[in-house]
DNA sequence: TTAGTTCGTAAGGTTTACTAACAAACATGC
DNA sequence: GCATGTTTGTTAGTAAACCTTACGAACTAA
């Protein structure tokens, strides 16, 4: 018992062990020493997919490992295809010239497939940059159940053999509800519940395969390629309303795994229209492009469309103003058909929600169009794979 | 080039490299074997903590160390007073008996302050298991500026002096924005703005302290000794109305570290009463402490109080509900004056809330007020402390 | 030609956690 | 009472991962 007075916590714990430093978290699991090994081997990964071709040194003064231990990582994952020895760096400088080395980017090719459209279900062929190398769809035609898991094994067998590379993984992107372990929940358009698609395509093609919600894979790919922040909310529009999000860089599941369905979230308290669901005033019965291109289609002889255009976007404003408001956002991306989200509706949804927050917190807001139109799904599935089998992204 | 439809990514890359597995994340910093041990150390304090007193065989087993392992490990923190054995084990079965070790629980202390009240600065004495052994307290006079934060520095001083066993660390809960250096980068109540509370306090009482937003902390405590779940939203309503957010076990900060600042967020669409921020119908124009009590008053004759409370619910529930449909949250939380909050206003909240919200997503939505009553924010210090100087929480 | 720089590798040491083996201390059954 | 089996915690030795130190190779610059 020391009396008080004393400059605290004398000689035993000084520092914070290692990993808790800062940040609060809680320890679950065992770390051995092999764990920290495929860290720093995703670290190396990492740090050629990012920046490029770079020699030994070079990544030994990225990463702050040491040149010894860098040179044991590249052997290895040269060892195992995924990385090459480029040549010489041409830049003349004195010392003994540098040997570059990058990922060997035509090594493997990744499956991608986007099933949140309504009518078909579309694939690709991506290079290890994501860059789509060829494609193939299969119409729905109304498919539903096992008839719907069918048609997606058909088309992840048609996409394999088109592949010309070996393949790392196959990334799914699927509307509804879809938990950590690609079993989807929940969605009703193709009538799957408890469908275990990510086990299904994984055993039928003998390949890794990630299935995640369309939205959240859609917000993977806005980060990865499209420049984006790392909280970051997508929104998706299209036959429905979805989101993704990605705080502090790490995509958001919720409780039960339907983070981002705000749908069904009732905007304002001044009625609105029936929604299939039940309730009245549902972000869907506002937004969803049936509807918009309906109400665009009805009022084409009286009202100006622009004005329906910049209703839609007060909505979608009045409910994301509490989600930016809490969650600090800085940048928001819209995800849908150009013509009718990139305009007016944009544009009001920005000014409701400047309007209805407080401008210090996020000054900077960007509300914006994704710069990767139609393929985001796909670029996004090619990122799970890369994440989840390279620890790259 | 091996042709396609074979079957994927041959002989290589077999697995995906430990960190990586499943969890989309992006390596950033290099990781020794030591940050492995300092992870494993903290995961035996972990266990000792929140199972109490066990042996090192059982700790071995619970954790997936060898028993080798946890006894150098063990031998390490009894070298540094935070581990001491406390005797044999009573149950009588074979073999030789069990030592017993638990976190020595007298060996420190730690020091919390709430910031967050209008008028006061509170302050305690608290032990490892967040129990508060004494206080202080020091009015704030409508300090400002330099003034107040002298006033947290004599608080600190005489809690210190109150110590009576070495201290760990010292916590701060403060209003306004605190970045994650503990820098309070807007508190207009106490008129700081880029003041260095965590480095002057640390440097003036020589001990580690971290500093953070009062609400950021509350969540803390709610999550650590609340049994609270590790999706959870905390709303703290007093002068001003704030939340912290916790989501997957992890706090939420926000881009510009002004997450959970929902105070200034306008509710509904019908307009509301004019707010010192310059909008209209802000959440805390409905619900701040002051204004509510004041409509109470003010219609003590007229109208039912109830009525007041039950329509602060509803705008309550307005605004959480784009926020608790978009995270998925399965439990929110409220923290402020009971005989307001709890009745009408948090019954209006929940009603309103699943009228707005998919009710399938979270059907068992829990909203409730806080078991830890005032002392939320002192207790929350108590877990930055542990989990920053021990990785305990 | 000499000096200095930079790159990549080799050799050897430290830390970490593992497996294997064992002594200590107990309960149980004959 | 004594052998048997169980559980605990430690000792000894091994493998993995990173480090430091040192060195040869290959280049520029003076």
């Amino acid at each position: 018992m020391q009396t008080a007075g004393s400059t605290a916590a004398p000689e035993s714990p000084t520092r914070p062990p290692g990993f808790a430093t800062g940040r609060v978290l809680r320890p679950s699991t065992k770390v051995l020493p092999e764990h920290a090994r495929g860290h720093n081997r995703s670290l190396v990964l990492q740090t050629l997919y990012r920046a490029g071709q770079q020699s030994r040194a070079d990544l030994a003064r990225s990463t702050g490992l040491t040149r010894v231990t860098i040179s044991d990582l590249v052997a290895e994952l040269m060892a195992e295809g995924l990385l090459v020895e480029t040549g010489q760096r041409a830049i003349i400088r004195p010392g003994k010239p540098a040997t570059l080395l990058d990922i060997d980017r035509g090594a493997f090719q990744i499956l991608g497939i986007d099933l949140s459209e309504h009518t078909i279900f579309r694939g690709a062929v991506l290079d290890l940059d994501g860059r789509i190398l060829s494609r193939s769809e299969i119409p729905l035609a109304g498919s539903t159940g096992a008839d719907a898991t069918a048609k997606v094994i058909a088309l992840a067998e048609t996409l394999r053999g088109m592949a010309t590379a070996p393949i790392l993984g196959m990334g799914v992107g699927s509307p509804g509800v879809v938990d950590l372990g690609g079993v989807v929940l929940a969605a009703p358009n193709l009538g799957w519940s408890g469908e275990e698609l990510q086990a299904t395509l994984s055993a039928r093609l003998s390949m890794p395969v990630v299935v995640a919600n369309d939205a959240n894979v859609a917000v993977l790919a806005e980060h990865s390629f499209g420049d984006a922040d790392s909280d970051l909310m997508l929104v998706k529009v299209g036959h429905g309303v979805g989101a993704g999000l990605l705080l502090g860089g790490t995509p958001l599941f919720g409780s039960r795994f339907a983070a981002g369905e705000i749908g069904h979230v009732v905007v304002g308290t001044d009625g609105g229209t029936q929604c299939a669901c039940g309730k009245v005033g549902c972000l869907e019965t506002w937004l969803a492009t049936p509807r918009l291109e309906a109400a665009i289609a009805a009022a084409a002889t009286s009202a100006d469309p622009d004005t329906i255009l910049r209703e839609a976007g007060q909505r979608l404003g009045i409910a994301l103003s509490p989600v930016v408001g809490a969650l600090n956002l800085a940048e928001v991306v819209l995800s849908g058909p150009a013509n009718l989200l990139d305009g007016p509706l944009l544009e009001a949804t920005i000014e409701t929600i400047r309007d209805r927050t407080m401008a210090e917190f996020h000054g900077n807001l960007v509300l914006r169009m994704t710069t990767l139109g139609e393929d985001i799904v796909l670029r996004g599935s090619a990122v799970m794979v890369l994440s989840g089998q390279l620890g790259v992204s």
